[in-house]
Parts: structure tokens; sequence; C-alpha cells
DNA sequence: GGCAACATGTAACTTGTTACATGATTCC
DNA sequence: GGAATCATGTAACAAGTTACATGTTGCC
């Protein structure tokens, strides 16, 4: 299960608590692979009971203290052999897909609401990685530990962008074939 | 959850037996809903109990005997209302991604190998969906009940297609970085 | 005889979601 | 006073995977 080393992953960047991933989660890597905090507190605690991490509590003023997880060198040498490991099929879910399958057993005006608020959310997470692409990977000469982060930011560029033309296409597909 | 749901779409095509369904799952809808046949098995019980759908031993010779599942009307109203309920985030996971999110901290060799594994898949299931576009959706006049079917189809073939580039553009630059 | 495809299931386990629970601080 | 953000968790449940279990027929 990949989800204790996307964690991992998270870790490598930099100490984060379980609060921190879960946003981390929220607005980096959860374009590829996303969990809730209940499930990145339970993971944490796996993580440190195999030793692949270390917490340590952080006082704050002004803030609730939190506690703070890195990456031990256990984890780092357990992540790079699961590196090695065969990868899945990546997983795709998609219940507006499924209601499209079935066109004539559905409720048409919702289906056309429905892609319209797909079409919206997949325009505002272009913008967001577009964001991303200009304030990390600005300038043509990116070093060598955020290639992979840029390529994979690419590819939600490229996602997103298919799911816009899509959504376009079909909206109007179905206009046309209402009128 | 969709599952259920998906299964009472497949069901609207025709009536099938779980092995039928679990069939369907890996050459047709599984493009954008998956599951494994204990799954299905499952979920087909709790339809049965809740009467959308109804079964009927159907015998067979040179061929083991089967339970046929259908829909019934009460199936059909319970997807109809379910169309209009929200829909939500499609769920996408990818450890091709988490591994290159981490490029520093994984074999690069391995790597390598998966993405032209990746590759490979992404060609294959391309030529899949061609094959069935051609079957099914040949010439310019698609009739209605199709019609999503065909949409659906051809999101897949522009993801694929977004696999297949992004994978070629992925070598080519891991190469030119290892030289 | 062995393998592949057909056909249906169970048991045990892992993963993922939802709702609940608590409590601090900051801003309006 | 109330809402939002910060911060960490638990409990119960639903969904999904893996391994096991069984038996048929057809083909080589």
């Amino acid at each position: 299960m990949a989800l204790s080393e996307t964690i991992l992953v998270c870790l490598t960047e930099r100490p984060m608590s379980g609060y921190d991933l879960a946003k981390f989660f929220d607005t980096s890597v959860g374009f590829f692979w996303n969990a809730s905090h209940p499930q990145i507190y339970r993971e944490l605690k796996k993580l440190e009971q195999r030793g692949h991490v270390a917490s340590h509590r952080e006082i704050q003023t002004g803030k609730p203290n939190k506690i703070v997880y890195e990456i031990t060198s256990d984890g780092r040498s357990a992540l790079y052999d699961w590196s090695k490991e065969a990868v899945s099929e990546p997983v795709f879910k998609d219940d507006l897909l499924v209601r499209l399958q079935a066109i004539e057993h559905v409720d048409k005006a919702a289906l056309r609401v429905q892609i319209i608020q797909r079409l919206a959310s997949a325009r505002q997470r272009l913008d967001q990685y577009h964001h991303i692409r200009d304030r990390r990977f600005s300038e043509g000469a990116v070093e060598a530990p955020n290639l992979g982060k840029m390529m994979g930011l690419e590819l939600g560029i490229e996602y997103e962008n298919g799911w816009i033309n899509w959504c376009e296409s079909v909206l109007k597909r179905i206009e046309h074939f209402e009128a």
C-alpha cells in the first residue's frame, strides 16, 4: 500500500505533523494520492512502530502544540526498497462517468449541472497548478530533485486540460442533442 | 457509494451474472469504476435484499449453471434518484507518480523500467478503446443511448493519449538528464 | 493428465470514510 | 459571543484486496 510510502515521500521534503501532512495532501501530493486525516494519524502510528519515522513534541506559543514526524534512515531505505517493487495500475474512479454511461436512465438536467461543476473544478485546479508551476519551476533550469515534481505537475496540467476540453465538448453535444 | 449504482448501470444494458459483471468491469466500465469479484458478489446480495435486482438460476449445458441478475423497477428508480445527488470528486491514485515525486530517493533504473511499462499498458488500452470505438461507434450518427457511452470512451482515449505523450516526454528527459 | 475458461462463493484482512470529541487561539 | 483555523485524536462502519475453496467442461 502506497499511503505509508507517500507519507515517507512527503517527509523527505521536510518534517511535518499529521495536520501539516493532511494539508499537504490536500494541496500538493493529493493529485496522485489522497488521504483523510484519520487515515494519516493512523498510518503515522504504524510507521513509528516500524521505526520508519520518529516524532518529537514541538511547543508552540499562540497555537496548540504539535507532534512533528521526520523520516528515519530505516524509513529512507524502506522507501528505496519499495521503489523497486512493481507499480500497480493507477486507480481511477468517477461517478460522473457512471451517470454518463447510463444517460438514458438518469436525470439529464442534473447531469448537465454536474458536468458544469466538474468543468469549474477542473479550471480551478488548473489555475492552482499553473500558480505552483510559475512559483516553483519558473525558469528553464530546474535542478535534479525538482525534476520529478515538475513532471508530475505537468501531468496534472495536461490532465485538467483534458477534462476541460472534454467537458466543453460534452456540453456542446448534449445541448445540440436536446435542441 | 457508486459500486452498487455502477452494477445497476451495467444491468440496464442486459441481465448478467456475477461472473459476467466481473468481466464487464474488466473490459468495459472498468475505465471509470473497477471492482473485484468478491466485491461484486457481496454487492449483488445487498442489492437483492433491497429489491433493486432480482435473480434467477439459468441452467446451461456444456457450462456450469449461472445466477443471472436483472434490474427491477425499484432498482431503476433508485438509480434515477441517485443520479440527482451531488457527484463526488473523481478518485485518482498512482504510485508511479509517488515515486517520481521523490526521484532523488528512489531507484532510478527501476523507475525508468516502470515508466516504460506504463507506456506499454497505456498503448495497449488505447488500442482496445480504438477497437471498441470502431466496432460500436463507427459512423457519424450515434443513437441517443450510445451517446453517453461514446463520450466516455472518448475521454478514455484522450486520457490514454495523455499518458502516452507524458511517458514519452519523461523518458526523453530522464535520458537527457542521465547523460 | 493438465491447463484454461466458466462459475460462485467465504474468511480474514487492510484501507478509507464519517461522525464524534476536545480544546486552544484569533478575528469579527 | 460565534466562526474559523490550528491541532490531535477515537469509534464505527463501509469498501476493497488477497487468499482460499470448490466443481464443471473443453481442449491439447
